[in-house]
DNA sequence: GACCTGCTGCGGCCTG
């Protein structure tokens, strides 16, 4: 007996034994009635069902083919191939006359030449192969058929220009179709509302929340012995015996690190403990070549692993149904991330996410205390789409003078119904397109930069063969330096490092990278040839990569933990764990708290200390720091050393302060906060940096094609000179504007800087004279040395610091950080710098 | 060229 074909969504999990979940049912109401919305649920909950069986039933005649009906976006390659399968059978079963296509960068020829001819029904895609598509002539013909857009893992866009680059092309294809439907799907999301509106260009959506009964187990492997758990550092490879103890019990396991020269090292004391494991653990990060990526994914998704060190290119979304267990070394960060990468375990029906948090100093106990109990007040991160950033709208200018052409007063209306251009001026649009025509003041004797024109009958195009071929080359938001390819000399490549790592190192020298010993035999042009090597003494790559600091919800979560060690509540296994740290920073000094500022000041042979406690994060302090430093040297000549971490900040005087009279709340002033942070930085050099990848959005510098990509010198020499063209010649360009504001806005967090000053104005300052730095101090005092001393004197510093802070605490041994310090800092941590040739 | 703990993501040319 044959069973009738599925015909309705209901229908077809059933025939997977399935009954939808009820935000399914919602989803697909929604649809059949011409709603667009945002569904916002946990990873595995089958949003992808929810919205594709809708897009079907909707829009699929079962005995008839259709033209590109449906657009899926994903933010990654790898989910593109994985949503494929996804979608494959339901399609097959409910729209038979269907076809399904993917369009990445890796999309062969012959399929291109395929989609060129006639594209799919459903494509799936990525938001640069989208804009790519729109920059077809023939862009209004392929596209106008779309009825849907569903954009996977928006979260993951919305935040940042890849996501107002998705705004932008969603505004063209409604133009295209006033009825188009577009649901985004997200998992840990803080501000919906706001993911919503910036999805649907203002209009109002659906919002439909899934499952929320998976909230992840999240518990933390405490230390041993937790009187002697340090105070600073942050590799923790001290917990290794007790993390392979974990491994030992778990199934496949993913380990994430915050870093990739961090993972480095962890895979290799992996493998040092338990050779055997070799073949059976793996690594994973961003800077490792393609195809030793994608066999360690695939070893994942066989069970082939029994664990994967792994930085954040572990992330997202991908199915790894074997993994069973999460581990986190050091600070997560963020409630959203800790949830994020809790979901990458326990992906099987019945199974719950688990992830364990390992801390790796003691500080990080009550982190972890705090983010378990963030995470369960539901405390997440809101993320915010830019406002109206002018490279993204310059490129996407020239996209669309490439896709048919425009006109300016039909295009304008366009572009402002996207969220980020929503108050786009009138004199920013009429630069924006002086800019594409000509390039602006400075560069209008140069053809190139003569990138758009409007033709005899009006329409903006673009004239110039060559200009049009750049253009497509260099479609994206995506900046990143080229590294240098690390290769073996019979072929095979491991991946890359930065320049100026492989600048300081000689033929003959070792170092670790891909997880093995490698001997550098020569350099040639960006290609560094290697072979094995043997011994032991080996350089660790460091790559230069973004800070993520604290957010403010996992930070004031620390805080509301403090409160309660302080009341004498301590009702975890973290803070109990933390108990002799915290009580000896009560007895010296006093816990940081909400209500209260905590400030504390030494005497010590350096100098005149300052130690505040805002609890806002990294870069907030940086900014708080050199505000307060400029702020206090205007009153009396003196300068600071400045250091920072996500607790807190220190300012240190080599002359004689009185801190407890200068602690004057004009200090947290807002007024001119602008001014005395731009000149407290070096603003001017930040901005220089951060043009560097406006540069290269808005399309002023060419990466060069591909195999032959330009170094990071060259192209750095090329945007800085447009920078000072720009600033001698064209002074009101407004690319230079823009990188001001985001050095001021993004990089150090303006908005959270005034917030954390007003917060701090309420709070009552409480002053602590201290003899001795506190569990609080420390970490920072160690972190201005490691800026300052090589490893070996620091390990020396601090064992001086360390004699005398046992001393102090009555021959008690309070802390062990010199021992981890030099644990953690073994032989070589770079190679010495290479001697200047004469 | 600075950073020292420091992430992630995509895309593309010419060869008849």
């Amino acid at each position: 007996m044959t069973r009738a074909r599925p015909t309705r969504p209901q229908d077809w999990l059933a025939t997977r034994g399935w009954r939808p979940f009820p935000f399914q049912r919602t989803v697909w109401r929604a649809v059949a009635e011409g709603e667009s919305g945002l569904l916002h649920a946990g990873t595995g909950a089958g949003k992808t069902h929810a919205v594709w069986l809708a897009a079907l039933a909707r829009f699929a005649d079962p005995a008839a083919a259709a033209p590109l009906t449906v657009l899926w976006l994903t933010p990654m390659r790898a989910l593109a191939s994985d949503t494929e399968r996804a979608l494959a059978e339901p399609m097959a079963a409910l729209a038979p006359g269907w076809t399904l296509g993917l369009r990445t960068g890796d999309t062969g020829s012959a399929e291109r030449a395929r989609q060129a001819r006639r594209l799919p029904s459903a494509l799936i895609t990525t938001p640069e192969s989208l804009s790519l598509l729109l920059a077809r002539a023939d862009a209004r013909a392929a596209l106008r058929s779309v009825r849907m857009v569903v954009v996977d893992e928006w979260h993951e866009l919305l935040g940042n220009k890849r996501g107002v680059q998705v705004q932008l092309a969603l505004a063209r294809l409604r133009q295209w179709n006033p009825t188009l439907l577009t649901w985004g799907l997200s998992a840990t999301l803080g501000d919906l509302a706001h993911a919503s509106a910036v999805l649907l260009g203002g209009a109002t959506g659906r919002l439909v929340e899934g499952r929320s009964d998976r909230l992840p187990q999240i518990d933390t492997l405490l230390p041993a012995r937790p009187e002697r758990f340090p105070w600073a550092g942050h590799l923790g490879l001290r917990m290794l015996p007790a993390l392979i103890t974990e491994l030992e019990a778990a199934g496949s396991s993913l380990v994430f690190l915050n870093t990739r020269s961090q993972a480095e090292r962890w895979y290799q004391a992996l493998l040092e403990a338990r050779p055997d494991w070799a073949g059976l653990i793996a690594l994973h990060h961003g800077s490792l070549d393609r195809e030793v990526r994608d066999w360690v994914e695939q070893g994942l998704k066989q069970g082939r692993l029994k664990a994967v060190v792994c930085t954040s290119s572990l992330d997202l979304g991908v199915d790894f149904s074997p993994v069973e267990r999460v581990l986190q070394i050091g600070s997560v960060k963020g409630v959203a991330r800790l949830l994020q990468r809790a979901g990458r375990a326990g992906h099987a029906p019945g199974r719950r996410p688990r992830i364990t948090l390992v801390p790796t100093h003691s500080l990080e106990l009550i982190e972890a205390a705090a983010a378990r109990q963030a995470a369960k007040a539901g405390q997440l991160e809101a993320r915010r789409s830019p406002e109206k950033p002018l490279d993204v709208l310059v490129q996407h200018l020239v996209t669309v003078a490439l896709g048919g052409g425009f006109r300016p007063e039909t295009l304008l209306p366009e572009i402002r119904s996207t969220w980020a251009y929503r108050e786009l001026a009138d004199d920013e649009w009429q630069w924006a397109l002086a800019f594409v025509r000509q390039g602006g003041p400075s560069l209008h004797a140069y053809p190139e930069y003569r990138r758009v024109a409007p033709d005899d009958a009006g329409d903006w195009r673009v004239p110039d063969a060559q200009v049009a071929r750049r253009h497509r080359m260099g479609i994206g938001t995506i900046v990143s330096d080229a590294g240098v390819t690390v290769q073996f000399l019979r072929g095979g490549r491991l991946g890359t490092v930065e320049e100026s790592f492989i600048a300081r190192l000689r033929p003959g020298e070792a170092f670790l990278f891909a997880g093995r010993l490698l001997e550098l035999v020569r350099v040639h042009g960006m290609v560094a040839y290697v072979r094995l090597a043997g011994g032991a003494r080996a350089a660790v790559p460091r790559w230069n990569g973004g800070r993520m600091p604290l957010s403010t919800e996992l930070a004031d979560a620390m805080l509301a933990q403090l409160e309660h060690a302080a009341a004498g509540q301590l009702d975890s296994p973290e803070l109990r764990c933390a108990a002799p740290l915290l009580s000896l920073q009560a007895a010296w000094s006093a816990l940081p708290g909400r209500d209260t500022l905590l400030a504390e000041s030494l005497r010590s042979r350096e100098g005149w200390h300052l130690f505040l406690y805002p609890f806002a994060g990294r870069q907030v302090h940086l900014g708080l720091a050199s505000l307060l430093g400029w702020r206090l040297a205007r009153q009396q000549p003196v300068t600071f050393s400045i250091s920072v971490n996500d607790y807190g900040l220190e300012l240190l005087s080599a002359t004689a302060i009185d801190w407890p009279a200068r602690l004057q709340p004009a200090l947290f002033d807002d007024a001119g906060l602008l001014q005395d942070l731009l000149a407290g930085l070096n603003a001017g050099e930040l901005a220089q940096r951060r043009f560097r990848e406006i540069a290269r959005i808005s399309g002023l510098v060419f990466n060069g094609y591909p195999g032959a990509a330009k170094s990071a010198r060259q192209l750095q020499a090329s945007s800085s000179l447009f920078y000072e063209v720009f600033r001698q010649h064209d002074p009101d360009n407004r690319l230079l504007a823009q990188a001001e504001h985001e050095v001021l806005w993004q990089e150090l967090e303006g908005q959270r800087l005034a917030e954390t000053l007003a917060t701090l104005r309420t709070r009552r300052l409480v002053h602590q004279a201290l003899k001795r730095p506190t569990p609080f101090a420390f970490p920072l005092m160690v972190a201005r040395f490691r800026e300052r001393l090589g490893s070996e004197k620091l390990a020396e510093r601090i064992a001086r610091m360390l004699a005398e802070l046992e001393r102090a605490a009555g021959g008690e041994a309070t802390t062990d950080v010199a021992a981890s310090l030099a644990f953690e800092q073994p032989a070589a941590v770079a190679p010495p710098r290479r001697r200047r040739r004469p």
